[in-house]
DNA sequence: GTCTATAGAAGGATAGAC
DNA sequence: GTCTATCCTTCTATAGAC
């Protein structure tokens, strides 16, 4: 493949991740991704075959690089309260990079759960059970954390970072009212939020 | 209007609630409700004028219905504690009839942030600020609760009990691997999530 | 590899009979 | 009020020239 394809290939790809993330699968139009991208329609069928096909991979790439990202942000040997710090800074600060992401990913999936099966493998899931679960386990026994489920623990610490990006169009409109940025309260978050996990799970 | 005319009407509404709480606006067929509603699409123009019409009444009546609850849960004069507990307690039985709700608001604002000027007047974010806020207020001045930003803290509770909702595509495929079912987990919120708000912000 | 032109299907909407 | 038949636009996809 030569140097020039791979360009148009991209723009295509990159165009289309847009339109997608904008408008979903069922609100996306060929046409509108041509124009994105500066090139003609057919020539995205030349390189993606179908409307599925190109949305299959950006789904794909898009959920993938949004599950690495959570994890790796957990992958680290740091106590829980560091481990939780680091994590919403981290993380808040991708979502803060690619805002539409989640709401995206979230959306397809419920209109179509099956397509997890391309990104989520139970590998991953064990990572979580094997790692994170066991240092949870390992902090309830030492008395530092509340009994609590950690399965239900869990959700709830994605819950507070996801959501705002998820609800982007409710919140924005009841920021407005308290005059106030949703960039200004997503930042704030990234230290709140820690804080509000820890305090609520930590023995004292 | 005859009784009859009724009937079909809200066959009519009822099976458009369906389809488009499930597929959302763009990927709701006119088509698809009319079987739904065992009629013919040429009756839907008759009752309804145009998708965008008809959409745009059942979005408006599911909005105004998950507000009203909400707002409903809230309004009371219970001291925040049990307050929380009577919240997520009706509000999540009310989600747990209407799962799809959420999901299908949140999606549809995030497409057209305008269509909340229908649902969402400031009367209502008001009742907020001078209920809600007020009793967080006094609870903080009486040395009950820790200081906390208001709005973090309202997001935070919504977060917790809409997320698995708006999530459901991919948690249930994370519950199926610890063998567990959607409605049992959502079943241990009700009691799980006042808790884990109350620790967090409790003073001890 | 990239374009223009167009086929062919799908979906929203309406006309007109009953 | 309800149906059948059909119009017309929109959209995906392909054919074929360059």
């Amino acid at each position: 493949m030569s140097e020039k394809d791979k360009i148009t290939e991209e723009k295509i790809f990159d165009a289309a991740v847009e339109e997608f993330e904008e408008k979903g699968m069922d609100g996306s139009r060929m046409q509108k991704i041509a124009d994105r991208a500066g090139i003609n329609k057919a020539l995205l069928h030349y390189y993606y075959r179908s409307k599925d096909k190109l949305f299959q991979q950006v789904f794909d790439r898009l959920a993938n690089k949004l599950l690495d990202r959570l994890l790796n942000c957990l992958d680290n040997d740091f106590p829980l309260e560091k481990k939780l710090k680091l994590f919403y800074m981290e993380h808040i600060r991708f979502m803060q990079k690619h805002p539409k992401m989640p709401a995206f990913i979230f959306h397809e999936l419920n209109r179509n759960p099956e397509r997890i099966q391309t990104v989520f493998n139970s590998e991953r899931i064990r990572f979580l059970r094997e790692n994170l679960f066991r240092q949870i386990d390992e902090e309830k026994s030492a008395g530092e954390i509340r009994n609590i489920d950690n399965l239900q623990l869990f959700i709830n610490i994605i819950a507070l970072s996801a959501f705002p990006f998820v609800a982007r169009g409710l919140l924005e409109s009841i920021l407005k009212v308290n005059n106030i940025q949703f960039d200004d309260f997503i930042e704030a978050r990234k230290t709140e939020l820690p804080e509000f996990v820890i305090n609520s799970v930590k023995m004292k």
